[in-house]
DNA sequence: ATAATTTTTGCATGATTTTGCGGCTTTTAC
DNA sequence: GTAAAAGCCGCAAAATCATGCAAAAATTAT
């Protein structure tokens, strides 16, 4: 097999599952560890692909950990989404926090909706801005490396001197009791400051999230106006929600 | 059998299985494995098919997916990157613009090398996460669908608050007459900001760039402090700015 | 038709590239 | 912290390549 032909096979890997391990590409391609490591190495200086440890990835934005977020959460976020944005209409300003199902949101808005957006979340901002119709304003400050969420007073101090129609928060750990938890300090810094800018607070939350409780609190559920499952908003799993003054869809 | 026939069925295989191996020809030909190197070298030559180690494969072969940008400037914008690479030390604080030269410098940066680094690029910014060490701290704005680049009064706002080492800037157009120029007010307003934050201004322009002039104008020759061109230092394109009190490298 | 000339081909040789392996360092995970 | 995995470096074997040269083949001239 000529080399060319393996660093195209490994390019085709990368570029079909965004990452890949050199363990399996020496494996298919019954070649050493060694060889498969040389290829990418070449590949990486020459721009192809983004060498990491123990495997590549390809360069593309939307290359975080795509893989490992199985097809069963995914089919109920995008439920969530389509729910979520038939709360929005025409000419809103709204918050949108960061999360996977929050960019599942991003990109289920209708090219034609015409919306103001703020959001700290480099995921979210990225992808709304493929809406030519939504204007973007991201809330800069400190980046947190995982989540590519900003935080600090930067952030905060922004959002307290916003008010929008809505606020949308995607990711965090839901309970009836404790409320919205988040296990990050930082971000429900972040978080309470989104909520106290908007009229209207929007969760959007798995049902494998229910229920569980996180470190830090980010606030009770008398705060939450509306909670978005991939549920039938008559399902049993829900009934603990339904004594607070929220809307269930 | 005629050298004619045989290159013509050289390119036949090639064309068919995107690629051969000189043995297999060799082989199938009847004739030795020299005949049929001098072959393929004679058929590169005449561009009909890419000599590879070991064989040959016809031209779209490994290019069948679109690489943003000609390969031939991204070389250049990584000898670039590499020099201004060279121009950063541990601890500092700096800014940097958008485009892509400046992406680039963002992969090159050694994953040890701690930093802080300011930056209104979207694109940039999610590059700089993949470092560890590098604090990265988003400048917050209505963002351009184009560029992914905030822009607007809170850009300025925030960096006129701030006071860093460097500030290096990425897209433009240079002419030593002219300046630095843009096509964008927006962008300018922001470039301004910058470049007042920082107590040294580097610049980093292929040289395809050099000598053109764009409608508004960002700064003068004298405001620049470095210039990073893939050129020799010595290059007679860069006379023309010798006589301003900067560095080129 | 035959000799002279040019082109092509095959082979030997040494240089270059590629590849796998072992030892050793670095990074990651627990 | 420590163990395991991954990465890096240098080396040597194997494969491939470039070059020079002489024989074979094809072309041309006489």
């Amino acid at each position: 097999m000529l080399k060319e032909e393996r660093q195209k096979f490994i390019l085709d890997q990368v570029h079909l599952h965004h990452r890949v391990l050199l363990n399996d590409l020496s494996d298919s391609l019954n070649v050493s560890i060694d060889t498969v490591r040389r290829d990418v190495k070449e590949l990486a200086k020459d721009r192809k692909l983004k060498k990491v440890h123990g495997g590549a990835t390809s360069f593309g934005f939307m290359n975080f950990r795509k893989d490992e977020g199985n097809v069963y959460l995914q089919s109920k976020k995008i439920a969530i989404a389509e729910k979520t944005v038939s709360l929005l209409s025409e000419g809103q300003v709204i918050l949108m926090s960061g999360g996977t199902t929050n960019m599942e949101v991003a990109k289920m808005i209708p090219k034609k909706l015409a919306l103001t957006v703020f959001t700290p979340s480099l995921h979210v901002a990225m992808e709304l801005l493929e809406l030519p119709e939504v204007e973007v304003i991201f809330l800069g400050g400190k980046l947190l490396h995982d989540a590519k969420f900003a935080v600090g007073g930067t952030v905060v101090n922004s959002l307290s001197q916003l008010r929008v129609d809505m606020c949308i928060l995607g990711t965090g750990y839901l309970d009836a009791v404790h409320g919205l938890t988040e296990f990050d300090w930082e971000v429900i810094q972040v978080k309470q400051a989104m909520i106290r800018a908007a009229k209207k607070t929007v969760i959007l939350s798995v049902s494998d999230k229910l229920h569980s409780v996180q470190k830090y609190k980010t606030c009770d559920m008398t705060a939450v106006n509306t909670l978005v499952t991939e549920l039938d908003p008559n399902d049993e799993l829900l009934d603990a929600f339904r004594p607070y003054d929220l809307t269930l869809i």
